[in-house]
DNA sequence: CTGAAAGCGCTTACAG
DNA sequence: CTGAAAGCGCTTACAG
């Protein structure tokens, strides 16, 4: 076999492209990445040489000397839930668009797996992270930002001064209210996910400022903390359906929970919406698909998903930055799960 | 600002482990790897600074000579596919577990797009690609699986002599078949994706085998071929559903077909399944929300994503291997989208 | 059992 | 406008 053969087989590296073109590997580094100054001339000939080799720059190798690694890390907690897909087709189609790989993160919101994620990114040096999931204290989030830069969607974290993105959650859980009260609803229970996270306390504070304002009250026995999962929205629907004084509508924080709650209200009998609404919160493609459709306040998932990545490429990128917290609107979708009761 | 602060700024290298141990970066990278031969005194004397300094390895470092990057790209169609979103997590769940990351990207079939992420996706310099997306041509894939490791998701390209993992197609096509056969039906249509795909011809395969061996037979314009999306399914199906000599079942390839149809049946006026049987193909969440909840032919998602990653790290990690093709069982879940005709 | 040295494929001052 | 050289943080023969 002769060295030509043998070299023709190996991966082109900035050094073959400066032999074939006479000059030195800096001079190619720098057509490459469009720094200094390079004749015209020069230019040409290394990218037409670059060409016919079908070099590709070893990212790997720049991101020794050059510090960056062109990926991102995206830590949500389940790809599987239809809103994190959502948001994290948005960050994939964003970051791609940017030149940036996403790894993505299930964490099952459980702590060693984000632990081990954690490390494992940091390891592989990527540039930032996107966090869509929970993460222990404002201090552990500050460690980790200052490690690299750090985006949380979908809570805030008042003391860790992070940028974030965030849907108008107060705004939705008004709006949801407002829509019930209107139809007559008095009676109303919520099915939200935990309060520890922000995000679902607005949405508890805005749908309660609605009711309030109206002259009502929501008890804390109306409120239902559930896991993020159908079958508990379900088996807890069942619970509370079943009692003499059931609500007649119930709000719910996610397309799961409200999945869940549809069909403990078909097994109790009920029909949706003549003497159960419900109103869900993300509007994926869950809220179609059920029947009746869910009547749903709608998260912007494909602009939160892009907003995230914008943010962190400028974290990335420049130094002294003012933080942004973008907040992006929400808006209530009327579909058929919700309207009078019928006595 | 004293230089001990700035050193403890720092992120750790294997130098700063190397002169706290009073040793070589050679003995150093060797307790890492498990390598070679270290006194047990050695070995944890080094494994301790380790750990007070936070050493984390350099990846990016280890890559540039070690050769593995432990990242893994995942080609699909779309993120946002229920389908595809289960067997990301568990591509993703397998490769962590085993230290590896993975890259999602998500082509939409679309050619340039799959260039350009095949092309991003070497340049990272990725371990290996695991492709459950349509590409090209067998050329284009041994081309392709000549740069790096490649395995298979969904289809077959036989010419390739790719690993491959694959759902028993052919045989779930005949059990949706069977099925419907028993419950009396004759007149039934097929909603299938592009029969360019091995897996589609497959399900119409087995699908019309059982037919014919029942006595009866499929003719062509009982297949209607349809884009992978909702709202594509619901479309053709108004059309179908509204001619006289409308059929009494219906076979999708997918659940999003399946949703489709279910709604435009409802459209139609058509009760499910008195008036019409519908059965699906994969059994994602949306088979079970949708009202009559779908009878599917299920995909053992979770366990093929997991046993793609590793049919690749068995390619990655030996040279001269036998390439393993996987064939996965499918199984009829019978929900309440199906049963007899009601006259 | 341990270490000196070369090399992986780039980027970046620094000189000219 | 161009290039020689050092360095990024590791791994891997090769000697000892």
């Amino acid at each position: 076999m002769s060295w030509i053969s043998e070299e023709s087989m190996m991966k082109a590296t900035i050094y073959d492209i400066a032999r074939e073109a006479g000059v030195s590997i800096a001079t190619v580094s720098k057509v490459i990445n469009g720094k200094g100054k390079i004749s015209e001339e020069r230019r040409r000939e290394v990218m037409a040489i670059m060409e016919r080799l079908q070099y590709q720059p070893s990212v790997i190798a720049s991101a020794l000397t050059g510090k960056h690694t062109y990926t991102i890390g995206l830590l949500l907690p389940d790809l599987s839930n239809p809103f994190f897909a959502e948001v994290a087709r948005a960050v994939e189609d964003r970051g791609h668009q940017l030149g940036y790989s996403v790894v993505m993160c299930s964490t099952d919101n459980k702590d060693e797996r984000i632990e081990r994620y954690l490390s494992l990114l940091k390891q592989q040096r990527v540039d930032g992270i996107i966090l869509a999931t929970g993460i222990g204290s404002a201090e552990q989030l500050k460690k980790l930002n200052h490690a690299m830069p750090v985006v949380v969607i979908g809570r805030e974290v008042p003391e860790s001064n992070l940028p974030t993105v965030v849907a108008d959650d107060w705004g939705g859980g008004k709006a949801a209210a407002e829509h019930l009260l209107a139809l007559g609803h008095r009676r109303m229970a919520v099915f939200a996910e935990r309060l520890s996270i922000t995000s679902s306390r607005e949405r508890l504070r805005g749908f309660r400022q609605a009711i309030e304002e109206a002259g009502f009250t929501l008890t804390d026995e109306a409120i239902v903390i559930c896991d993020d999962r159908i079958d508990d929205g379900r088996r807890q629907a069942s619970a509370l359906l079943r009692g003499s004084d059931r609500p007649t509508a119930v709000f719910c924080f996610n397309d799961l929970l409200a999945v869940g709650v549809l069909q403990a209200a078909k097994e109790a009998g009920l029909s949706v919406p003549a003497q159960l609404s419900i109103v869900s919160f993300d509007n994926t493609i869950l809220a179609e698909v059920t029947d009746p459709p869910l009547t749903a306040v709608a998260q912007p998932m494909t602009h939160i998903g892009a907003s995230a990545v914008d943010l962190l490429l400028e974290e990335i990128g420049s130094k002294p930055k003012i933080k942004a917290r973008i907040a992006l609107p929400t808006e209530l979708v009327i579909r058929r799960s919700t309207g009078r009761i019928v006595e």
